[in-house]
DNA sequence: TTAGGGTTAG
């Protein structure tokens, strides 16, 4: 243009922060011959403020304007409004006070724009009281379409769907696609995938088209439900309107496929129009390792350039699933040398777990630590995780008193207290956890009934198992698993009651007589000596499980605590020849900075003298003071 | 020529 002047300045720069480029657009502006006036400067900072990654050249920029005072330049009602938005994306609800407090000084704050962002800003911060304040406060000339939707948004944030569809049914005539929109997005986030589902379809039916938001909403629903069959129906409508290229659409699309668990299809999605998508990239480490498949997951986390903490987690999360304790802490070493970034709880919570599965206490305590310094905040699964962790490394202690000094309390916390608490023979505690625990409302489930049971079963106490049993059956209308079965046929086998658990084990239907349920019952037969009966469980437990080599073993053992070596014999004969899996159980102590392993009877560690030794003196101890068979 | 409301991953 031979001829510029500040109107054309500002139409290019604005073209650029339109079309997202930022960077072209702030070039233009430090140009020497650019003429600027606070349009200009409020364009830019409009782009700064929506970019990610340059939302602190706007602040620096809105300080800039702030201080340009003497030179004319100020900041007007389009700057504030700007930065109300930019203090919503960051949640930064300080930031936003102080500019609802600039729109007062100046009388701005009773405008439309004012009242939306207002409403938009203090709703993402979690203020639902001040969106009330402002959205009550308001004259209704100034409470247009976008603030109503606004406040939709608002009432589905704070979870009241019925007065977030009491302002949109009021008015159906105002309902624009963004209304839509926001009560699918607030149906799905509030639990209701089926009916965010329906108002979808009736959108189409009140003649209002989707767009790209529908779609992500709607393909958000459809991964919640699992849904491959309309998951499938939406990516075709996708493939004809060509929306794929919208980064919430694609990734959406990855989604669905990853969560409904079809990685084929998740793979050639996410290849075709998912690729250098973070979020796209994220849901495939995430469908890979939930599905067991590190490798893969591991092939897509190191092309990940800039980790963050929902992929770390979904990492951490896979090995600990597939049982890798040794691979959960590498890769804590790993985020420990690279990542920038703090850990949060989640991340805690995945390394606090392969503590747990390895006895291994010092690198839990040194989380433990790290979060009394830093004083993150303790929530429910972080706590839970530090009591089952110093349950399981030993030191049960700890666990409960990072359990009474917790302020929340839910069902699977007390599970994981009344475990630990079995676990060390303090059954009176689990029991007295299992009062607390229903007189505070808590509802005991089918994991609870597991730990008193087990509390019943390590102490003999017949009487006490029978009553939970019973309570869970009748009082708590849980339905008994295997887990539960074989903890009773073990007490009853301990205490020489066989005659009761033959009678439990005829009150269990057949599909329900596990290979475990018959493992547990052939070890009360073997205790209290029932040849016959040995004999029968054998037919049935080979049936089930004629490949676990273990299986045998424990039959050779049974005929052999009643002297029957014919029968010992006959099953040893039975297992040569055979392919057969043997699993032993083991135990894992961490002692200097090393795992040692033990299983029955074991002599290969290279202690093995000194532990027989110490072994013998303690089983001595615990003889004399038990009242009970060890 | 500048501003406000709706959408993703643990």
């Amino acid at each position: 243009m031979p001829e510029r002047n500040v109107f054309s300045w500002n139409a290019v720069i604005a073209a650029y922060v339109k079309f997202n480029n930022v960077n072209e657009a702030r070039e233009l502006f430090k140009r020497d011959n650019c003429e600027r006036d606070l349009i200009t400067y409020n364009t830019l900072l409009s782009g700064f403020a929506k970019t990610d990654g340059c939302e602190s050249e706007a602040i620096e920029m809105f300080g800039e304007m702030h201080r340009k005072e003497k030179d004319g330049i100020w900041i007007d009602d389009f700057s504030v409004t700007t930065m109300v938005k930019l203090s919503a994306k960051l949640t930064n609800v300080f930031y936003g006070e102080q500019l609802h407090g600039v729109m007062v000084k100046t009388g701005n704050d009773a405008t439309k724009f004012s009242v939306s962002s207002l409403i938009h800003m203090y709703s993402k911060c979690g203020k639902f009281k001040e969106v009330c304040n402002v959205f009550n406060g308001s004259r209704v000339e100034f409470v247009d379409s976008v603030a109503r939707n606004a406040m939709i948004a608002a009432y589905c944030r704070e979870g009241d769907i019925d007065k977030a569809l009491s302002i949109f049914w009021r008015n159906p005539e105002l309902n624009d696609t963004i209304s839509w929109n926001t009560l699918i997005s607030g149906y799905a986030q509030n639990g209701y995938e089926e009916e965010a589902l329906k108002i979808a379809v009736s959108m189409e039916e009140n003649g209002l088209k989707w767009d790209e938001h529908t779609i992500a909403a709607v393909l958000n629903v459809l991964s919640s439900l699992k849904s491959l069959k309309i998951g499938k129906e939406v990516h075709a409508r996708v493939l004809k309107n060509g929306s794929y290229s919208n980064k919430f659409v694609s990734s959406g699309i990855v989604d669905v496929y990853c969560k409904c668990g079809n990685m084929k299809y998740a793979e050639s999605a996410h290849l075709l129009y998912g690729f250098r998508n973070l979020y796209s990239t994220s849901s495939m480490i995430v469908g890979y390792s939930s599905q067991g498949k590190m490798v893969e997951a591991k092939r897509l986390f190191d092309s990940v350039s800039e980790k963050n903490l929902v992929v770390w987690t979904a990492m951490f999360l896979g090995y600990l699933n597939l049982r890798q304790p040794d691979s959960v802490l590498e890769l804590a070493r790993d985020f420990i040398a690279n990542e920038t970034n703090v850990p949060d709880s989640l991340v805690m919570v995945s390394v606090l777990g392969a503590c747990s599965l390895q006895a291994y206490m010092e690198p839990g305590k040194e989380i433990h630590g790290h979060s009394l310094r830093t004083g993150i905040l303790m929530d429910k699964k972080l706590v839970t995780a530090f009591v089952d962790m110093y349950s399981k490394c030993g030191n049960v202690e700890y666990a409960e008193r990072i359990f009474d000094s917790s302020f929340e309390r839910d069902t699977v916390m007390y599970n994981a207290m009344i475990a630990g608490c079995a676990h060390h023979g303090h059954e009176a505690k689990s029991f007295q956890l299992f009062e607390d625990m229903t007189e505070g409302g808590f509802k005991p489930d089918e994991i609870t009934f597991m730990a008193l049971l087990s509390a019943c079963r390590h102490r003999g106490l017949v009487l006490a198992g029978e009553k939970y049993f019973k309570s869970m059956i009748e009082a708590y209308n849980i339905s008994p698993e295997a887990g539960h079965y074989t903890c009773m046929i073990d007490l009853y086998g301990k205490a020489n009651r066989l005659d009761k658990a033959i009678e439990l084990m005829e009150g269990i239907d057949q599909v329900e007589k596990d290979a475990v349920i018959l493992g547990a019952f052939l070890n009360a037969c073997s205790w209290n000596k029932n040849t016959e009966l040995v004999k029968e469980v054998e037919e049935k437990l080979l049936a089930i499980e004629g490949s676990n080599g273990s299986r045998y073993i424990q039959l050779a053992n049974a005929y052999a605590s009643s002297g029957r070596w014919d029968e010992m014999k006959r099953i040893r004969h039975q297992m040569r020849g055979k392919e057969l899996e043997k699993f032993s159980g083991c135990s894992l102590a961490y002692i200097d900075n090393q795992v040692h392993m033990f299983t029955s009877s074991d002599i290969s560690h290279f202690k093995t003298e000194a532990i027989y030794s110490m072994l013998h003196f303690v089983t001595k101890d615990l003889s004399e003071i038990s009242e009970y068979r060890i």
